[in-house]
DNA sequence: AATGAATGAGGATTCATTCAT
DNA sequence: GATGAATGAATCCTCATTCAT
């Protein structure tokens, strides 16, 4: 009966459906970049669709799917981009170039979005969920250069390069030298002492 | 008019005052980490403190100053233990140590009310202003060991450590392994390849 | 335009329709009954159809009409069997037990549906039109024994009857003893001081 | 936590608060009588009675609990009533006159709004709780005249001529010759063939 | 200064009904 | 006729804030 909060009501299947679906979740974007999580709301949400709150309510069993669904479909594009990424580079340093690079692109593209989303992960706990994809692909991304990391745990170099990462790229820090602070925490931190 | 809205309403001279203050931001913690953001509210807090709104109100213009003052507390705390620990250690090694040890402290005392504190603090745009002392302290103790770190930007480093630290520990990693991959990651960054 | 709210759109002549409008009532009667007035409502009535809510529409011109008609449905059955008791037993007595048994049966059969149609069926006002048959039937079956009735007024007897024998089927009592209960009422009250 | 939704949420203590609560039942009970369960609603009832829904919800966790206050302060009304009459009257006959009078009276006063609550104390299955009172009451009543009533089951006796009461005076029947039909209802039961 | 009752705008969600396909 | 997506008014309830006492 009392379905799952954070999973969509039904599969929109019509062309038409789906449309309707993608602009929810298009201004359900707006509004949390322009508002963010306080004033995100879901009959602002469906007024700035130019939709009915019921259309939502339709799709979206709630607020917090609402929100759930745009946390989910951020970390899908993430994490794509982080997939091709992640076979790239053949050192070390040119992989991790690479993911940083991806990194900061998805951050740097609209800063106050991906702030909020990421306030709304920890906020819905849905952490465990997205980061596993992310995490399995960085795991695997240092497998490739084994040979440059020895004695390195992968599964905890992974996700602590994952925390490091994130709180780096989301910091506010001045987008000139990200990019150059970020690799030397991750090589830092790889290859150090 | 406009004043402020997150600076405390008046200095509470009165003993009493100053106990009734203090009252508030004892409850409104316990509130904050108990029921998160969500169930915090200024009417929960003043019950929960045996005071009544409108008292909360006499020092607090409102619930966003209520919770700016909080976290202004801890980080104020936070500070103060971290001022203790930069100045100890012979090497960088064990002044790194001392730091994250507070760090850790800090954060697996009352792990939920730290985590909504950082929440707060962000959605309040409250880093700058809380980061400055933290920061400093950290420039301070990295130029104590500068014959160690050539060539590094103190005001850079300690900003990013700064980072890195929060989000590590407050990352929910296993506390027994905490410490260690900190002071990799510190390490790492600081004397790295 | 502003129909009898309560009769249905129109009859279906068609065996399909006939058929859909059949579904439409035996869910309606099931959601009725497990989830009570308050959860009654169209979408879902349709929903457990297997119909879709403008069929629905197409035949009754709102939920009270679909609710009316459910009442009427179950009231028609209801008389029907009334009808066959009635007319059975050669003494008051054996009239009254053969009354009663329909009742318990009616009530017992689907006690919550029972209860909830009763409900329904003040809510709608609709007491008036379906009782004229039972009270008739009633009416006639007292007559029927008028020898050992001398000095009853039928028609009000009726009536009492009837609501007496209602309010008691659905009380709740313990349906060992209901029997005999309602047996000591009607026949109390028909031949009593 | 989420404590019972069918109780007030606080005493009224000071005269005003007492007095708002008044007014609020005062209205909620018009808002009853003139629209019906159906368009009971909470705002409604805050408008009638001239307070914000904010207070309304002060002294009322809910809708459903402000129904239930409704019920239970008429059915103290009428249990106290009862009680006055219960203890009257020499001979059966005469106290179950008395009794009969309180019921019309109930009933006759605001019949639109004694029938609501009717149906309000099923839907809120606040019949067990109310009726104890006035079970034991005509229980008591019925035992003062055990001499008239040999071989009566007392406490089942009280149940349903209670049943059978509340029916017939609820039931619309013409008032002039309400009483002459209760009557032979109640005594027929009790003394009945 | 303290109290806490009162306010009411705001926000989540439901569901009867319509209508374009 | 059938469909079911779309609508949006209606309703419940919360909570930041004020203000009379």
């Amino acid at each position: 009966m009392a379905a799952d909060p954070l999973s969509p009501r039904k599969q929109p299947v019509q062309a038409r459906s789906r449309a309707l679906v993608e602009a929810i979740l298009v201004a359900a974007a707006r509004v949390l970049e322009q508002s963010g999580l306080e004033g995100f709301n879901t009959n602002r949400v469906a007024e700035a669709a130019g939709v009915s709150v019921g259309s939502l309510y339709q799709y979206f069993p709630g607020k917090t799917a609402l929100l759930a669904a745009l946390v989910r479909q951020d970390a899908a594009a993430f994490g794509e981009a982080l997939t091709q990424a992640a076979n790239q580079g053949a050192t070390l340093r040119e992989t991790a170039e690479a993911l940083i690079d991806v990194m900061i692109a998805h951050q740097s593209e609209r800063p106050a979005l991906a702030r909020a989303l990421d306030f709304a992960e920890r906020d819905l706990d849905l952490e465990h969920e997205d980061d596993t994809v992310m995490l399995a692909l960085t795991q695997g991304a240092l497998a490739r250069h084994a040979a440059e990391l020895p004695g390195v745990d992968f599964a905890e170099a992974a996700q602590d390069l994952m925390v490091i990462g994130r709180a780096l790229s989301d910091s506010g820090i001045d987008p000139a030298s990200l990019k150059r602070r970020l690799l030397r925490a991750v090589l830092g931190y790889l290859t150090g002492p």
